[in-house]
DNA sequence: ACGCAGGTGTGATTCAGGTCACTGCGATAC
DNA sequence: GTATCGCAGTGACCTGAATCACACCTGCGT
């Protein structure tokens, strides 16, 4: 881990194909990144190995519903999101992903067809692993099959929290649970990165225009205060109390 | 496998502790859930050893949300159901679960308290496996790390698919979507198991009308047909379709 | 500076579906 | 038998939130 930061300041001069050195920047970006976080610095490599990485412009289609997945995708930079998509054109966000996220696992675990489209949001540069390369890396390390375990504990947590706040809470309720979801855990809390109200409406099930009231009445009632986009909660106590099921 | 089920036509007579003839028992039903199912004999029975089990009236509840969760539970007779409690009493039931389902891999995954409440429908046993144990076993045993993967990439799939039935779908759809989910996949289908209205509605976030009226409207269009609560399936296209988002 | 696009605030109208309030019915209990 | 209990159907009413239709910002590119 030193070592490889060490690296980066003093570049290899001879005989080094320039290969490994981006392998070794790749390394270092993958220790980074939850999944890989327990992996020593030779591991790290021959996952740098594995991957390619692609660029995809903002708008782009990355993996749809219903394509036959065999690539894990690891977010490098930029920021995509997960959507349903009806043939109305109406979208569910599932999530949205930035630096250091991952999507796919799903279909490199059970071998099914991809259960979601993802959309580039920004100019966005991703890592692909293949799955049989993946898997056969995942059985030299199974820390990483721990690390996999505990992100889709994550997210099965996340995804019936969120199946309650639609059936149980009203949408300023669910528009509160988002706020807080997304806020640092500090004082004062702000919103990690702004997001439009239609954004927020796609992640909660509701209409721009009933979270732009939503919002609007927390602001009146000092709940937060917005600037520039940034949102910035006042009193966590309150909202908090608003998305809990049962005023 | 074979001699196990000899076992029981044949019991040993001498010598032999009645405790292992039980655990011989729940290593062939620990052989026939699927998170077990590519053990071998002699890890079925080790597994079975860190075995205990309870039993719980209907109406028990079995872990309650929030609660320090450090142990996994099979399912060997009876049902249970997850859910989300309101503090007003409204209930959103996340899954039912039968004889060979578990639950509470999360918390013994990842140690956070548990998500949810599992509560007893019927009269129940339930085989416990304290963490501690299943770590060490599982440890031993890489494939049910792999299973247990394979479940939860299932349940993730089902989560984020009701999200976006809540978000997209009325609840006629959401009906039909239930319906065809707890069909069997044959003709005639017919529900799996029968459930109340009640049930129904609190699986998919609606009133016990709203389900009645969308029940009684499918019978109407001759889509499904009742006959003392059990349900059959007789135009699954027509079903299939208003279980789509955008009619 | 200008126009323009993407985002926001707010009213007016409509409607799906929740709630309430019954009735009917088939089981199990007494 | 009849009482009782849980479940199912249906009407009447009410309301939260979607939809439609604007006007208004604010940052951007030229």
């Amino acid at each position: 881990m030193s070592f490889a930061s060490t690296a980066t300041h003093v570049p290899l001069r001879f005989a080094a194909p320039s290969m490994s050195v981006s392998l070794d920047r790749i390394a270092d970006f993958l220790g980074t990144v939850p999944l890989f976080r327990e992996l020593e610095r030779a591991s790290l490599r021959s996952f740098a190995e594995i991957t390619r990485e692609h660029k995809y412009g903002k708008g782009t289609v990355i993996v749809s519903e219903g394509d036959p997945g065999d690539a894990l995708y690891v977010v490098r930079s930029g920021e995509v999101k997960v959507v349903l998509v009806a043939e109305d054109g109406r979208e569910v966000i599932l999530g949205v992903l930035g630096v250091g996220d991952h999507f796919g696992e799903l279909s490199l675990i059970d071998g099914r067809p991809r259960s979601a489209h993802v959309i580039a949001t920004a100019t966005s540069s991703l890592l692909v692993l293949r799955r049989a390369d993946f898997r056969r890396q995942v059985e030299q390390q199974p820390q990483v099959g721990w690390a996999l375990l505990m992100e889709l504990s994550r997210r099965l947590r996340q995804a019936d929290g969120t199946i309650g706040s639609l059936v149980l809470l009203d949408v300023p309720g669910r528009v509160a649970r988002v706020l807080l979801e997304n806020a640092t855990p500090g004082e004062p809390a702000t919103l990690i990165k702004p997001m439009t109200h239609q954004v927020m409406a796609q992640m909660i099930g509701a209409s721009r225009e009933t979270v732009s009231r939503a919002m609007s009445e927390f602001q009146e009632k000092n709940w937060i205060s917005v600037a520039r986009r940034q949102v910035t909660i006042v009193d966590r106590v309150a909202l908090e109390a608003r998305a809990r099921p049962a005023i």
